[in-house]
DNA sequence: CTGTAGGGTCCAACTCTTTA
DNA sequence: TAAAGAGTTGGACCCTACAG
């Protein structure tokens, strides 16, 4: 995922605290929470380590886990985000709702920083669930700290699938956590959901956290590639539509969501925020993915189709590929001659268009078609062209080709029928003529026939369009407006009853 | 009876949208 | 991005009503 250009700034030997440098944070973080940490209990023992090096995929927490103290915010940002370079965004959000960039950071940098600590303690402070890398395209300072910030947008690693039980209770009610989040795994146990790695109490709800794990190496987060993404967005909906009941919020699914800091103020319900260790198991995507039903696509592609392909959807295929391979056909024409940087292009292209528009002999099309367009290519690099087709199983865009054989704006004006402009939607002509009938309709002084109506769209609009399709709109307009009962009767019910006005 | 006008139904082809 | 499904379109054919 990084570029050259976007060299992570850290090492990964830093990125993991060590139990002094814990000891250290948390003793300053206490400092600054009092007694919000648990009282003051917390050692920083085998039991409280960061939960990133602890052995994988053991459930050692019997039960809810809450007789525990709630995690201190080194350890429980530093189970999250235990891969390798990660970096954490920490942000907070103006009384106008907006959101202020406060630092982006290993959780060492951040927690040390006197530049940020005491914005930790703030109300409303977030940190990103997901890791983010240092692009140097976003990287910018923050107004409030000073310190270096980078968009959440860049993610490294995808740490968490979250959902967000927000109770939605009354101003002044009182929100029961326990009593919550008892209800809530014990639903989960009844529907076979794994029981959360960690729960949050945020104040006015719960989070509940399913933390990841990478398949191949399960000491490290899963890498932010998009199809990762897209799973573990995938994931996270359905997480949300399992617990929809306890009031899951629907639009926190995406992999740039924010949580709460542990130990900041909820300056909605004026409490402080807890995170409580549940279990020790980290998931990778597909067993979570079986645990909430979803799963990868290319598992679900092949049994969704049944049978043969449609009768016609084969000639909708090769009719795919027979538009550009007519287009570069006419483009040959046009040009008579490929110029130099193009010649190969336009060869292998065209080798490959053959086949997929299932040309006759491919062989003799290319050689052909080189011979007349290409001509000072050799007989060997039209060979190369063609054994390289064979080798082409990707999909080949419109645009690829564009600029692959350099067609100019002008060309693509010529070859109307390979670069077509962009069409308006269906739903827009549809409602574009509906609102011209439906006009006509209005404007008629008795009963207009369909085939009359064809008529004065073509003439007096330009718009040509079937008699079967007008009757069906004009059917659908007086169906939705009795004020045009007349015109109701007429087209419903034919020629016998017509009434004219 | 025939020709004309007009609506309904069917179906293949096409286009757009949704899903994974 | 491909595939599948849904929606749209328009031609062919059928029917009825009416006028001459």
């Amino acid at each position: 995922m990084n570029t050259k250009s976007e060299q992570p700034l850290h090492s990964s030997e830093n990125l993991l605290c060590s139990e002094a440098q814990i000891a250290d944070i948390d003793e300053r973080l206490k400092a600054l929470h009092g007694k919000c940490l648990g009282g003051g209990s917390m050692t920083l023992t085998s039991q409280l380590l960061p939960v990133a090096v602890r052995p994988n995929s053991v459930p050692v927490t019997a039960g809810p886990g809450l007789a525990q103290s709630p995690l201190s915010p080194s350890e429980a940002i530093n189970a999250i985000h235990r891969g390798g370079n990660a970096l954490v965004s920490i942000e907070s959000k103006t009384e106008s709702g907006a959101w202020v960039r406060l630092a982006t950071g290993t959780t060492i940098e951040l927690f040390s920083s006197e530049l940020l600590q005491p914005h930790l303690s703030d109300a409303d402070v977030y940190f990103g669930l997901n890791s983010v890398y240092a692009s140097y395209r976003s990287r910018r300072k923050s107004k409030i700290t000073g310190m270096t910030v980078y968009s959440r947008k860049h993610l490294q690693h995808l740490n968490a699938v979250a959902v967000d039980l927000d109770q939605a209770h009354q101003p002044g009610q009182q929100f029961h956590f326990r009593s919550f989040l008892e209800r809530v795994l014990r639903y989960s146990q009844q529907e076979g959901i794994p029981l959360p790695s960690i729960a949050i109490n945020s104040g006015r709800g719960c989070w509940l956290l399913w933390l990841l794990a990478d398949r191949r190496d399960q000491s490290q987060p899963v890498p932010a590639h998009p199809d990762c993404c897209n799973i573990v967005k995938r994931i996270g909906r359905a997480a949300i539509r399992k617990f929809e009941s306890f009031g899951a919020d629907r639009h926190c699914y995406d992999p740039e969501r924010v949580c709460r800091i542990p130990g900041s103020i909820n300056s909605a319900s004026n409490s402080r925020v807890q995170f409580y260790r549940i279990s020790d198991r980290y998931f990778t995507t597909a067993e979570l993915g079986t645990a909430f039903d979803v799963h990868a696509h290319r598992t679900q592609i092949t049994p969704r189709r049944t049978g043969e392909k449609g009768a016609r959807q084969i000639p909708g295929g090769l009719e795919r590929w027979r538009v550009p391979l007519r287009g570069i056909r006419a483009l040959a024409e046009m040009r008579r001659k490929f110029p130099q940087g193009t010649r190969r292009y336009a060869t292998y292209y065209y080798a490959v268009l053959c086949r997929r528009a299932r040309v006759d002999n491919v062989e003799q099309a290319v050689m052909q078609f080189a011979e007349k367009y290409c001509p000072t290519l050799t007989l060997a690099q039209v060979k190369k062209c063609l054994h390289s087709s064979q080798q082409s199983h990707f999909h080949i865009r419109h645009d690829t080709l564009m600029r692959d054989l350099k067609i100019t704006t002008k060309e693509q004006e010529v070859l109307s029928l390979w670069f077509k402009k962009p069409q308006p939607s269906c739903a827009t002509k549809i409602s574009h003529r509906h609102k011209m009938i439906r006009a006509e309709m209005e404007l008629a002084v008795g009963a207009v026939s369909v085939r009359r109506m064809v008529d004065i769209l073509k003439i007096k609009h330009g718009l040509t369009v079937g008699r079967t399709t007008v009757a069906r709109d004009m059917q659908k307009i007086t169906r939705n407006r009795p004020a045009l009962g007349v015109m109701s009767m007429v087209v419903s019910q034919g020629m016998q009853t017509m009434v004219h006005a």
